[in-house]
DNA sequence: TATAATTGATTGACGTAATCAATCAATTAT
DNA sequence: ATAATTGATTGATTACGTCAATCAATTATA
């Protein structure tokens, strides 16, 4: 898709980081063998210690049916399980196995390099920049109601 | 998803800005009645005068067979129509319809309407140190082979 | 304290979307 | 003229998400 270099250009310099990191990713290998949601969910699975169902449909804004389909693909592939919530026996907890925590930790490296391959094309001033800009962007977006 | 305020976390602002803009779009709205690979074949048929299937299969970068149905998609909705290339009989030349030229220009607005709103949180130096950022980064990722 | 209401999760039926492989049709090469 | 190539489409299959209905555990209530 064609950018231009106009200064008002912002939603189509969005609308490309958002296709080529998105869903497909950069040549279509962000994500191993996971669907975007299913990456999303196992880093969010892994960040948390009590991962409930609700709490993965809330957050990738999905309905609860939705993140029972994303679990059970995970579970299918051996990179999560459910486990039962001690406190509240209708909870599930999800939690990574093994070679889910492997998995994620080499797809958040794998990311990262890519990130920092295209930074390196950068001078260096200027990535320090863009890192600002990024954070100020996304924190900015993140207030709205 | 968390976000800390750490230095080395393009990636997971990368992915802040993927899932909010993607796919589904902030809440849900970002294409109207269209899906992702939809709204961008779209925007790619109004920007160019000649628009082919394997264009728009190269640009999003899904099969062939994959741009077949989403021009399917968009021709069944009214938004675009195929024609016959008076050059070679072979192509067709996807052409945004008026109601599909009046929806593509509706949803620019609204995209840009919620980004300037996103924006308007920012102060203006900031603001235009993003634009310079944004412009960079993809330009820079653009450049990949 | 038995029973009703609530809450978390799952399932069935369905619609959308993409792929691969096979096919059709127009054009170019021999 | 006929073969090979190239652009586009179709059929079969798979993946993914929704809604509505259901199951199961927990709380509230009478």
């Amino acid at each position: 898709m064609m950018v231009s270099d106009s200064t008002k250009d912002l939603p189509a310099l969005i609308s490309e980081i958002t296709w080529n990191f998105g869903a497909r990713g950069l040549k279509g290998e962000c994500c191993g063998d996971l669907s975007q949601p299913e990456y999303r969910t196992l880093c969010l699975a892994s960040d948390q210690s009590q991962c409930s169902m609700q709490g993965i449909a809330q957050n990738l804004g999905v309905t609860k049916s939705g993140a029972t389909r994303i679990v059970d693909r995970l579970e299918r592939k051996d990179y999560a399980e459910r486990k039962r919530s001690s406190k509240d026996g209708r909870v599930c907890c999800i939690d990574l196995t093994p070679s889910g925590r492997m998995l994620i930790k080499d797809l958040r490296r794998e990311n990262e390099n890519r990130i920092d391959e295209i930074m390196s094309r950068i001078e260096p001033a200027m990535q320090e920049v863009i890192r600002a800009a990024f954070r100020s962007f996304v924190h900015a977006f993140q207030k709205e109601a």
